[in-house]
DNA sequence: CACCGGTTTATTTTT
DNA sequence: TAAACCGGTG
């Protein structure tokens, strides 16, 4: 026996040690997934004698994918270099890199954020004359980004969204690849290009990647599915790990359908259920798991655990927020005086702008905090200024980048200069930069005599680029385009600087990771990092409270775990009431927040809170009863109320349970949160019911316990 | 072209 | 509340 198999247990070393053929782990919260992941990884190395480079394993997050990196490499004394652990498109980039010629781009290609798609969107409406109020340029960017990924799905839009992404979609994708651009989508439909149309590059990734691992299986989308698919080749030695009911993403194209679809596509998949959990208290867990038995298709698992029952969950509702965030910060102070560390605690919410109640309180009562997840660093506004400035240096063609700062700082080149630059550029499809010295530009002559000016700049700073080290680049960069100069006379510009100047530090770094790279691979390099790991290294205080997202604290864990303005509308958001679809997704964000917690859950809400400055009252969130009775001790407002707890939804044989509720049209029903409702159309598991004017009409699940016929 | 002030709008977001 | 956006004026 050897050291890789300590601690496991036996579903663990099955998942572990089962590396031939397609295995497929359903892996609970907290029962071990990364360690699998990483033991198994070891195993084939170190046991098997696979060579490192031979195996893949791919992750969402860089964050996931580092952890992995250092677990192995520190096991098995290896350089972290030599292991393919990757996001989906860090690896797409990777192969794109090499082999992207192929398909008639340039192989420095640089990779769009989406923010950046957001604008190329916007400004394409604008180029056509389109009504941007009628449809979102963000909203539009979503269907795009859809649309890219299936074509097919164009015919299900209705006018006008349809119209505009007709026209919009081809022109987006002209633009990007003529400003030699990608975007993420294009990262993995690009790559699945590739192994489509080239045999030979698909033969030789088979043959690389012997053993393909794949984390958090539940967030793939139909593309990324796809990629795996072309990407495993005939050995079919796949393995996946995940947890349908932590799937929170499908907003963001993420199918859960994958994991089902992944047991017909393959269907001598190995199974292996991971129902040992080794973070939470069973008190937790049993209410983690009442609440998530309310969703209606899922693999019924049960979580169990050796930590014994633990405390009851607390639930405190004050009469204003104000009172809420109190009782967090005191109960805070309290858990610190019993022992707890601050890092022990985190605070989650639904949404950012919930963040700023508990900020206030946190610092008038002097508790250490960190807000996990706000504006990252890479997307400030003076580091996208200084990728576009680095992105021109390199592709003066680049069009998007030349209009984002040849006006910043200013230089008196309006939009004016610009639109009729643009105009008169793509006249003869060439690059704005390219037909600024132009004998027949219709600009008059202060205007050109500023945009020769900044040519000029640009022309130097290529040179520089070239001819001095990095450091002295980019010190020449910020004081010869006048962005020091500017940030002077900036409220913020000592931090704007200071960021300008990590970003210096960033080359320096890379640089010494490629030593024997030229520098205009080193820039690419470090262009690409920017744009794909976003938020890194976000610098982690130690020893203070966390406050975040219910989002981003996925994948983490925390002694104790305050769950905060648990309010119908606020969580869950009032979008998802008559989505039953995302009141289940809602449910899920739930069970993953409630099994962050190790030792101790708070539950909190308010009578009234003020939301977009209004003051506004809404009821208890369903998700507090769905949980039983007995785990949860009621503290402040509804102390001295009963709690209505509603029963789980058999999820069991859901097939021919479809009279459980026998509602039909006509009906009057019952609703525990909505009133007195009457049913006015039923469909297979849905029913639409108009209840009183608050409340207005809803479509529900037909069977939801929540419904009573009256 | 730049700046001021009124109006509008409001999730989550690994890449 | 707060930030982004638009339209008018200097």
């Amino acid at each position: 026996m050897n050291a890789l198999f300590d601690k496991l247990n036996s579903a663990q070393l099955d998942a572990v040690k089962s590396t031939e053929g397609p295995v497929m782990a359903i892996a609970g919260a907290g029962s071990g997934k990364t360690r699998v992941l990483t033991r198994r990884m070891a195993h084939l190395i170190y046991n098997v004698g696979v060579p490192p480079h031979h195996v893949l394993a791919i992750t969402f997050t860089n964050k996931a994918a580092n952890e992995m990196k250092s677990r192995i490499a520190e096991r098995l004394n290896i350089p972290t270099d030599t292991l393919w652990v990757s996001t989906f498109h860090s690896m797409c980039a990777r192969i794109l890199r090499t082999h992207i010629e192929k398909l008639g781009y340039e192989r420095h290609f640089q990779i769009v954020d989406d923010d950046d798609s957001t604008q190329m969107v916007k400004m394409l409406l604008r180029d056509m004359n389109l009504d941007v109020k009628l449809v979102k340029p963000r909203t539009l960017k979503n269907h795009v980004q859809k649309i890219k990924a299936h074509p097919e799905l164009l015919e299900d839009y209705k006018e006008p969204v349809r119209g505009y992404l007709e026209k919009i979609v081809p022109a987006y994708q002209r633009q990007l690849k003529r400003n030699n651009l990608v975007d993420f989508e294009d990262l993995l439909l690009l790559t699945i290009d590739l192994f489509k149309q080239h045999d030979e590059v698909r033969k030789y990734y088979h043959e690389q990647f012997q053993y393909v691992l794949v984390d958090e299986f539940q967030d793939t989308n139909d593309v990324q599915y796809e990629l795996i698919r072309l990407l495993v080749g005939a050995h079919r030695n796949l393995f996946i790990v995940g947890d349908e009911d932590q799937s929170i993403y499908a907003f963001r194209g993420a199918n859960i359908e994958n994991i089902r679809r992944f047991t017909t596509d393959y269907p001598d998949a190995k199974r292996v259920l991971l129902e040992e959990n080794y973070r939470s208290t069973n008190t937790i867990l049993k209410a983690a798991n009442d609440v998530i038995s309310h969703n209606k298709s899922r693999i019924e698992k049960t979580l169990y655990s050796t930590k014994g029952e633990g405390e009851p969950i607390v639930w405190f509702k004050g009469y204003t927020y104000r009172d809420e965030t109190e009782f967090v910060a005191e109960t805070i102070r309290r858990l610190v005086h019993q022992g707890y560390r601050y890092e022990d605690i985190a605070v989650l919410y639904r949404a950012n702008n919930t963040s700023r109640v508990f900020e206030e309180t946190m610092m008038q009562k002097q508790i250490p905090y960190q807000v996990v997840g706000n504006t990252s660093f890479f997307k400030r506004k003076e580091i996208k200024d200084m990728v576009a400035y680095l992105r021109l240096i390199l592709n003066p063609d680049d069009n998007y980048s030349f209009a984002r700062i040849v006006n910043e700082p200013r230089r008196g080149i309006g939009q004016k200069t610009v639109d009729m630059l643009q105009a008169f550029a793509a006249t003869e499809d060439a690059s704005m930069f390219s037909r600024i010295d132009d004998a027949q530009t219709p600009l008059k002559k202060a205007a050109t005599g500023k945009l020769k000016r900044f040519k000029e700049l640009i022309t130097d700073l290529r040179k520089a680029l070239e001819n001095v080290d990095f450091n002295t680049f980019m010190d020449t960069l910020v004081e010869k385009t006048g962005y020091k100069e500017m940030l002077q006379y900036d409220d913020m510009g000592d931090v704007r600087l200071e960021n300008v100047m990590e970003l210096k530090t960033m080359i320096a770094e890379t640089q010494n990771a490629y030593r024997d790279n030229d520098k205009i691979d080193v820039l690419t390099q470090v262009l690409e990092d920017i744009a794909l790991k976003s938020q890194e290294d976000e610098r982690k205080d130690t020893n203070v409270v966390t406050l975040m997202t219910l989002h981003a604290a996925k994948g983490l864990e925390f002694r104790a775990v305050f769950i905060v303005a648990l309010e119908q509308g606020m969580f869950p958001l009032a979008r998802s009431f008559d989505s039953p679809a995302e009141l289940e997704e809602e449910r899920r964000l739930m069970y993953v927040g409630m099994t962050r917690a190790k030792e101790k859950l708070f539950f909190t809400s308010a009578q009234q809170r003020h939301l977009y400055g209004e003051p506004t009252s809404n009821p208890d969130s369903v998700f507090i009863h769905e949980i039983r009775d007995e785990l949860i001790r009621v503290e402040g407002l509804n102390k001295a109320v009963t709690r209505s707890y509603t029963r789980p939804v058999r999820t069991a044989p859901p097939r021919d349970a479809d009279h459980e509720n026998d509602i039909n049209k006509g009906d009057k029903i019952n609703h525990s949160v909505f009133g007195r409702g009457v049913v006015v159309n039923v469909t297979q598991d849905q029913c639409v019911i108009a209840f009183n004017k608050d409340h207005g009409i809803k479509t529900l699940l037909k069977n939801h316990p929540s419904i009573k016929k009256v």
